[in-house]
DNA sequence: ATCGGCTCGCGCAA
DNA sequence: TGCGCGAAGCCGAT
């Protein structure tokens, strides 16, 4: 009867079985189909014929959010509602401090079992502990959103792809399975949730976030846009996707690494689809190691690194190299405004910092190059991943995602990287630099797109 | 165009 | 204990 491998779920916290709604506590995984977490929760509703609802919890000060990112997911949201009534599934918006919006709606309907689902960062694991430290009911966490789990696929801080790729291989051919579908419940069971209304526009005007970061109009948010998204990737992109996905002035990126994020397509089903593609090509390879193995480092690292955002996560090679040349002369030191306002002396790093706050989507390629130079431009590297993690959360549609911080781990720390030839302010850091773009792509039709 | 060296440390073979 | 090799590179020699 349960076809959810059990090793996707964890007991956070032991209580009562009792009858009761079960619901299901939506956080990183922002979908009706495919998501395992929803679906083990349907499977609680079966032992004692409960009723099912999913709660959604809006955290509405969120400082350095903004209304790019929110109202990305807000009309998400509005679709997973929308969605979930087919199946006869309330979903009610919460608003507030999770342990106390959810342990209300828990007391105030008589909650039999609590479903979460799985994210490495911190503030989502305070957030889950502290909520737990308010039930006497079951709360489980399943992780819908890594193919294979990322609490077994390794229990420790990986080294590098190298280390985690082969355990990820290893247990593909478990994980790696077709979804059973969502059923549809009984309906007028008696129960009635006091859910809240969701007025969505009302809720969207009144979050105490930053609406000076404006939305974005080239990608349509949510989970039917998703499935849309990733068939035309296949049809358009895939055969090209190894060739062209490191050009930047090119289309050829998937674009589904925002709905990956705000968890509205899985990346399972996007493994699934490319298989069944039948497009057993290079580009197929390199697609699902991106897909797979460098997004389940990224949960590994943020999981098991507590310090994934701050020098001190470094590698200890990485931090010794970058000490040695702390005081070495930057050619340029720029502040975090200089920088957020594309004020350096390169048109080149400019451009990539315009199309960040324009697009709310820096191209792969240039992440890594404009991290680097902000390494090299900044007087320190605490300074550097401070500021590279401040516009990376507040102008990417993706910001605060495990990929982000890896991201930014890797280009000024040496995360899952290894040392090269020693050179000023870097050190042993890897070197990227303007030649090295003119070699890969037309650096001055980039520069025009973008300024 | 292509290749080796740069340089560190994990994981595995022995 | 030794050895191969790694998330995206750079540079100089050939």
């Amino acid at each position: 009867m349960n076809l959810i491998n059990q090793h996707r779920v964890r007991l956070l916290q032991d209580g009562k079985k009792k009858s009761g709604p079960v619901i299901y506590w939506m956080s990183r995984d922002q979908r009706v189909h495919d998501n395992w977490a929803l679906l083990f929760a349907q499977n609680l509703t079966k032992e004692n014929n409960s009723e099912l609802a999913v709660v959604f919890n809006l955290v509405p000060d969120f400082l350095e959010a903004t209304i790019r990112q929110y109202g990305f997911m807000l009309k998400g949201l509005e679709g997973v509602e929308k969605e979930l009534k087919k199946y006869h599934i309330p979903f009610s918006l919460l608003q507030g401090k999770p342990e106390v919006a959810i342990s209300k709606f828990i007391n105030e309907n008589n909650v039999s079992a609590v479903v979460s689902d799985f994210d490495p960062l911190k503030i989502k694991r305070i957030w889950k502990r502290n909520l737990s430290k308010k039930l006497n009911i079951p709360f489980y966490e399943v992780d819908a959103h890594n193919i294979v789990p990322c609490l077994y696929v390794s229990q420790k801080v990986e080294f590098g792809a190298y280390t985690i790729r082969p355990k990820i291989h290893r247990l593909l051919p478990e994980f790696l399975d077709e979804f059973p579908k969502i059923k549809k419940m009984e309906k007028n069971t008696g129960i009635t949730f006091n859910a809240i209304q969701t007025e969505w526009e009302k809720i969207r005007s009144k979050l105490k976030i930053n609406y000076s970061v404006k939305e974005v109009d080239w990608i349509k948010p949510g989970e039917k846009e998703a499935q849309k998204a990733l068939h035309n990737f296949i049809q358009e992109r895939l055969d090209n996707y190894d060739e062209l996905r490191n050009d930047p002035t090119k289309n050829g990126q998937s674009d589904l690494s925002l709905y990956l994020h705000f968890g509205q397509i899985s990346a399972q089903r996007v493994a699934l689809e490319i298989q069944k593609s039948k497009n057993h090509s290079k580009s197929t390879e390199a697609f699902l190691e991106e897909l797979i193995v460098r997004k389940e480092l990224s949960d590994n690292f943020c999981y098991y690194n507590q310090k994934y955002d701050s020098f001190e996560g470094f590698p200890d090679w990485a931090k010794k190299t970058l000490n040695d040349h702390r005081k070495d002369k930057r050619d340029f030191v720029y502040s975090s405004k200089q920088f957020e306002n594309a004020e350096t002396h390169e048109v080149l790093w400019n451009a990539a910092q315009k199309q960040l706050v324009k697009t709310g989507k820096l191209h792969g390629y240039m992440r890594m190059y404009w991290a680097k130079k902000i390494l090299e431009w900044s007087k320190s590297p605490e300074e550097a991943l401070k500021i590279s993690i401040y516009l990376n959360d507040k102008y990417e549609l993706d910001g605060r995602d495990p990929n982000g911080y890896a991201g930014c781990a890797w280009s000024i720390g040496g995360v899952h990287d290894r040392a090269w030839t020693g050179r000023p302010v870097y050190g042993k850091i890897r070197y990227m630099n303007y030649n090295g773009c003119k070699r890969k792509f037309d650096v001055k039709g980039y520069i025009k797109m973008f300024s």
